[in-house]
DNA sequence: TATTGTACCTAACAACTGTTAGATTGTCAA
DNA sequence: TTGACAATCTAACAGTTGTTAGGTACAATA
């Protein structure tokens, strides 16, 4: 891809990430670039045209990081307690909730969500209902496999997620995604996982 | 207060939460007000001031529910138990994250805390500590009394409260507050309630 | 050497932005 | 009736917005 094209794109992402698609004009991200406006409208069609490429690329992302998580639920049933666990905060923490690019883009769709329906479907899809459904047919293997005891499986996967999402609001969806923040929200995590699972071997 | 200067304040936040603060112009609040633009400049110094005076107001309000929470604390140990649940539910969610007003501050807070600190603090205290302390004081408290067994009520009250931010975020906090999303949250809200008090009698 | 295509530029457009100066109403008290 | 005040208006300002038409520089191709 053009050189020009793909800092247009990250400087777009990072600005519309702080401040919203409507809050951001093509001047103030040319000023970062540092080309004049209307060279952006060789490489894209207009203004829309780059929040789409942006959402392009994160929906592939983000189906590329949900199919190898899934991948690790259909390999054989004694290496799935240990691969699980390095999978989900390999995937879903490292490359997601914390990558750079997927940060920016969730950022941008908690602002756009409230103002545009599709933004809201598409937020709903990757924050919510993805993570949520993944999490419910991992409890539904561990119970079947006897891992577990019967118990709802939706509800425990509520139980597990709610929190991790909780801290990622807090740590890696404000102000931006400084180490800091990042070791903040592993430490909460991890312990919260390690608790989730010492406390469902007790029941 | 002036008729037409709480018009202004009611359309720009409606507008606001929507849309955020600089994406939304003096004319776009007052082609729905239905007065001139200049005729604002004689309620408020400038369009900051809306805001300001808006968050104001919200900060009251909050102030005095969650006064109101901690009240209920403090009366007698036999009547703690039916009073908490039923404040918890009527403050916090009827009179805090579904009333109108609150709910429109805390979404154009959830925008504009991405490109503002001051609005990241606000939003952080109302929606993460206060809550999270609050619950944090019902646990040791219910611990002290002998409720429940001896635990981490840190722990605790992100356990209870995750599941809620979480539900919170998908029916409250997306599109506009309608009735079905309001019973959509109060089922899940409640059922969750009751299953964590049961899985405490438990242990 | 002439032609073509790429990647940028200057300059302008109409519409919109926050804000202000000053005029115009209607409603009271003196 | 006069004067003062509150609440609104008209009209304009300087700057910003997304977007376009048309020009320029440079490389590769014919």
């Amino acid at each position: 891809m053009n050189e020009t094209k793909q800092k247009i794109l990250d400087v777009a992402l990072d600005l519309f990430s702080q401040n919203g698609f409507s809050a951001v004009s093509i001047r103030d991200i040319c000023k970062v670039v540092d080309i004049k406006e209307s060279s952006v409208y060789y490489h894209f069609k207009n203004k829309q045209a780059i929040l789409d490429e942006l959402l392009q690329h994160f929906e592939s992302i983000a189906t590329g990081l949900m199919n190898q998580l899934e991948q690790a639920l259909t390999i054989t049933q004694k290496t799935i307690e240990e691969n699980l666990f390095e999978q989900t905060c390999d995937c879903f923490f490292e490359k997601y909730l914390m990558d750079e690019y997927c940060n920016k883009i969730m950022r941008l769709l908690s602002i756009e969500r409230l103002s545009n329906y599709e933004m809201q479907k598409i937020y709903n899809y990757w924050i919510f209902d993805k993570p949520l459904n993944f999490q419910t047919k991992v409890f539904s293997l561990l119970i079947s496999i006897g891992i577990i005891k019967t118990a709802d499986s939706k509800y425990l996967a509520v139980k597990f997620y709610a929190p991790i999402y909780l801290f990622a609001q807090q740590w890696l969806f404000c102000g931006t995604l400084t180490d800091e923040h990042k070791q903040f929200f592993r430490g909460n995590a991890y312990e919260h996982i390690n608790n989730f699972f010492k406390e469902m071997e007790g029941i």
